[in-house]
RNA sequence: GGCGGCGUAGCCAAGCGGCAAAGGCGAGGGACUGCAAAUCCCUUAUUCCCCGGUUCAAAUCCGGGCGCCGCCUCCA
């Protein structure tokens, strides 16, 4: 599979030599609740990963959460609660987010509180070999020190006016140096340091988290397009600076979520939470909105687009649903046309993840479906509800099985309670009588009173003298 | 100002040198239906922001415009 890499900015192959692929998806900041627009590169890494493991790959998928950072201690401080509560609370509202939005879980999801004590051993290291130097407390990494400091960004650091919107910290060596350590203020949480009490910058933990659990070069380090300068341009800096070793073989950038064609963020106020947009549209709704467009183009919001996409949804089950209902009949003819359909749609995907064309081949499957099932083929009908279904799973779309009609019961008993109401205002008695007598063999007893009709189940069946364990 | 990206039908969106340009939504016509819905069939871009150039051949490559967006500060 080849692959669209931001550092050398042309596809790649992934080549993998073990059968395993090592994946890094940056995580979030747990101070709120995720917006929409966050959810992209959790969705579309997700179905990556899906993907490559359909092709027979074994994905070690890590995804951290930063649960220490500014935000987080304004948030508290708000608040009026600690960091650590702060952090636990949208550490949980984030996993559950992630379940509701059908993205499975991290085979790894580090804490970067938890690696605090390791990110201090791996700034000593840069210390020690002059790529970062300290300055009262404060530790920076030193981008002079490491000559390939721009290659992911394409910045070369004279082109750089940097202080233009920041004013410039004259202790750092250079405009462009940052924190890895930061002096602790009084009321911050504070770990223990050989340069005193402080907390970790955000560019370290990806990086030493990384190592411990993928190794030194990983295959895939994945994030928004966002994070493309200053945080990966950084990590990738202390990494190599540190091992000498190439960090990351592609890095994978997926493009931001709009609104009417401007970036959707928490600062300027457009955005919808999350656990909204799947509460009203499902997440395969959701899900399939982001993969009909290619990952790392900007995607326009809109609960246009959210409804037609649910809409195409429930179309496919429309089908899957009226084909897997069929008896089973026939043998199933030539699968030409559906062999060719498969080829097209893995080329695609192999192809820099084109799910957009990957899903129009989808779309075409279940019009061939629809064909064939019109034509009394209804072996070929399965059978293309059967592709549909495989080659879905390995989008994680498609999985879902006929809903569950509890509760729909009671709404058409008293449908028919309606209806029945309505025959004997016209007289019609002997189909008001058919009714009654039709519910009364499936065991629901009619009563009509002044007040109108009530029902009743007649404990009759052996279901429900059954002794329950 | 620097770096990067985008501009394909009414809308969304593939295609990235060679079949008079996938797929979806919407719209129109037909089949089916008591009427609908769903489904099926047909139609809906001789043309890909504009202008030059390269080529036997360009939406696709090159040059120059125009327009929009992202990053350069925390941000998926």
């Amino acid at each position: 599979m080849r692959l669209y890499n931001t550092l050398t900015r042309k596809l790649e192959e992934l080549a993998v030599h073990d059968n395993t692929v090592r994946m890094y998806v940056c995580g979030p900041t747990v101070y709120d609740l995720i917006h929409i627009g966050n959810a992209r590169p959790m969705i579309v890494f997700d179905a990556l990963r899906r993907y490559l493991e359909s092709r027979g790959y074994t994905v070690i998928y890590v995804q951290n959460v930063t649960d220490i950072e500014d935000k987080i201690i304004r948030r508290a401080q708000e608040e009026g609660r600690t960091p650590a509560e702060v952090a636990a609370h949208y550490t949980e509202e984030y996993f559950r987010d992630l379940a509701a939005l059908g993205v499975r879980e991290p085979t790894h999801a580090p804490r970067a509180t938890d690696y605090v004590p390791k990110m201090v051993t791996f700034i000593h290291s840069l210390v020690a070999s002059g790529h970062a130097y300290v300055v009262d407390g404060d530790v920076y990494f030193s981008v002079r020190s490491f000559p390939g400091y721009g290659k992911l960004s394409g910045r070369v650091r004279d082109d750089q006016e940097a202080g233009a919107r920041v004013e410039v910290d004259e202790r750092k060596r250079d405009p462009l140096d940052f924190a890895l350590w930061k002096k602790g203020k009084p009321g911050e949480p504070t770990w223990p340091s050989p340069w005193g009490e402080g907390r970790p910058g955000w560019h370290t933990e990806c990086v030493v988290m990384s190592r411990d659990l993928l190794g030194e070069t990983i295959d895939i380090h994945a994030g928004g397009s966002d994070l493309i300068f200053p945080h990966h341009e950084n990590e990738l800096a202390q990494a190599e600076a540190a091992t000498g070793k190439e960090f990351v073989r592609i890095w994978l950038h997926n493009g931001l979520l709009t609104v009417r064609g401007e970036r959707m963020g928490k600062s300027i106020g457009n955005f919808e939470y999350a656990r909204d947009v799947v509460g009203r549209y499902g997440s395969e709704a959701v899900r399939y909105f982001y993969l009909s467009r290619d990952w790392r183009k900007p995607l326009d919001f809109s609960h246009e687009s959210l409804a037609e996409a649910k809409r195409t949804v429930d179309r496919v089950y429309d089908f899957l649903w009226a084909a897997e209902a069929l008896p089973d009949g026939g043998t199933p003819g030539p699968t030409a046309e559906l062999d060719a359909l498969t080829q097209r749609f893995h080329d695609a995907l192999e192809e820099d993840f084109t799910t957009p064309a990957a899903l129009a081949v989808l779309q075409e499957i279940v019009g061939l479906g629809h064909r064939r099932k019109q034509e009394g083929d209804v072996a070929g009908a399965k059978a293309a509800a059967a592709v549909v279904r495989e080659l879905g799973a390995s989008l994680g779309l498609f999985q879902a099985g006929r809903p569950a009609t509890e509760g729909l019961a009671e709404d058409l008993i008293r449908l028919l309670i309606e209806l029945r109401a309505e025959l004997r205002t016209a007289k019609q008695f002997a189909l008001a009588d058919r009714v009654r007598d039709r519910l009364g063999e499936l065991g629901i007893e009619l009563r009509d009173g002044p007040q109108g009709t009530t029902w009743a189940l007649r404990p009759s069946s052996d279901e429900e003298a059954g002794p329950e364990a």
